[in-house]
DNA sequence: GTGTATATCTCGGGG
DNA sequence: CCCCGAGGTATACAC
């Protein structure tokens, strides 16, 4: 990783356009190739960047960064204040834990916690707009659609009220119940799924995370 | 700015937990106090980072550091192998061009070209649930409301789904015809669409920005 | 502060 | 390769 620090101009033509007019910034140039420019200010996002894969062409303190997608971010550099380089080696990579998916493949072991009597048919069930999260059937054998989410929101209901839309367009399932599952459900998301006759389930990640799949109808 | 280069490992644990195992990383802090974690790859995301405001507290090797919300990032550092700091002062800012602003100025400007006849009754029309980006007469004197976006997602039927909503409450305007107007319409975007009967229109920005307003009727 | 809409969104997965 | 959905989305702006 290389890193500069340098009075410069910056300007970006690709999806859009962008300038920067001259200030002192931190110029990084990773191991893959690909370049961001930050402020001293908000840790996340640069003011400019290109991702890999691109190419650097280093000339008369004007440095031009172009990629394959004819994007081109070109950086005037009028004063160097600092440069050095580090070999930073391969990252082992980050390891998250109580994202969507791990709430899916619970839920998807033991869909007792869902309702009783609910048995799986397929995670990510496809429809025309898009995958449903968990397609079970309940106790009765009606089919029950499944939107599963960290934090239940609005959008979440919006997004199962389209599959519902979608799924009741199919005689072998209509009529489809909905159910959203999160861990945490705000008042918002619950009126509006009232109001759409979907039933909302805030569900315990640890106290999930505990439940043994084959042990759910053990006494 | 403060640049740190060193062998450390880190631990967050707030919306969700991550861990990164040991290793050579960046860490960055910044005037403002927000701090982010890079490997030498990606140059959008940090691994870990920590936005203003927050308190960081170095003790013996381990920053900890947390901010009002509740969430901590701990950096355990085992080795370091650089730590410089430099001034950037303010930064002037990022000037855009080519956002969806400037597609709803152009359609604004040339409105026969989402429909022979159509005018513009006004932009950012008021709704009780958000602005509607352009309201119209077709050439029937039928209202027409129009959902601008660069790229056509679902989330642009369902935002537009509800402008039409309450537009069509009021009896000066009903029955409101819906149109979502969009450099590209994703097929899950179209499909949906149809399914509530909005039109889908696929505009040609290069095509629009030659298009002078006062010129669409000449010959 | 909450809610909503945008983003050069980034990033990863599946067909 | 495109398409789609999640994200510790972040960020800006209106109410």
């Amino acid at each position: 990783m290389r890193l500069v620090i340098a009075k410069c101009a910056v300007d970006y033509e690709g999806r859009l356009g962008a300038h920067l007019p001259e200030a002192i910034r931190l110029i990084m140039i990773k191991a893959d190739g690909c370049v961001a420019i930050h402020a001293d200010g908000g840790a996340y996002k640069p003011l400019n960047w290109m991702n890999a894969p691109n190419l650097l062409i280093e000339h008369d303190g004007v440095w031009t960064v172009t990629n394959p997608a004819g994007e081109k971010l070109t950086i005037t550099i009028n004063e160097f204040i600092s440069d050095s380089s580090h070999d930073l080696g391969q990252d082992p990579g980050l390891d998250k834990d109580g994202v969507e998916a791990h709430l899916q493949e619970l839920l998807a072991a033991s869909p007792e916690v869902l309702g009783s009597g609910f048995r799986l048919v397929r995670r990510e069930y496809p429809t025309q707009v898009g995958p449903v999260d968990l397609l079970c059937r309940d106790a009765n054998g009606h089919a029950v659609a499944i939107e599963i989410k960290r934090r239940g929101e609005i959008a979440g209901i919006e997004q199962l009220t389209r599959y519902l839309e979608f799924l009741n367009h199919d005689p072998a399932l209509a009529p489809v119940q909905g159910i959203l599952a999160a861990q945490s459900i705000r008042p918002q998301a619950r009126a509006l799924a009232i109001d759409r006759g979907i039933q909302c389930l805030e569900i315990d990640y640890d106290l999930l995370r505990g439940i043994q799949p084959n042990q759910t109808s053990l006494f």
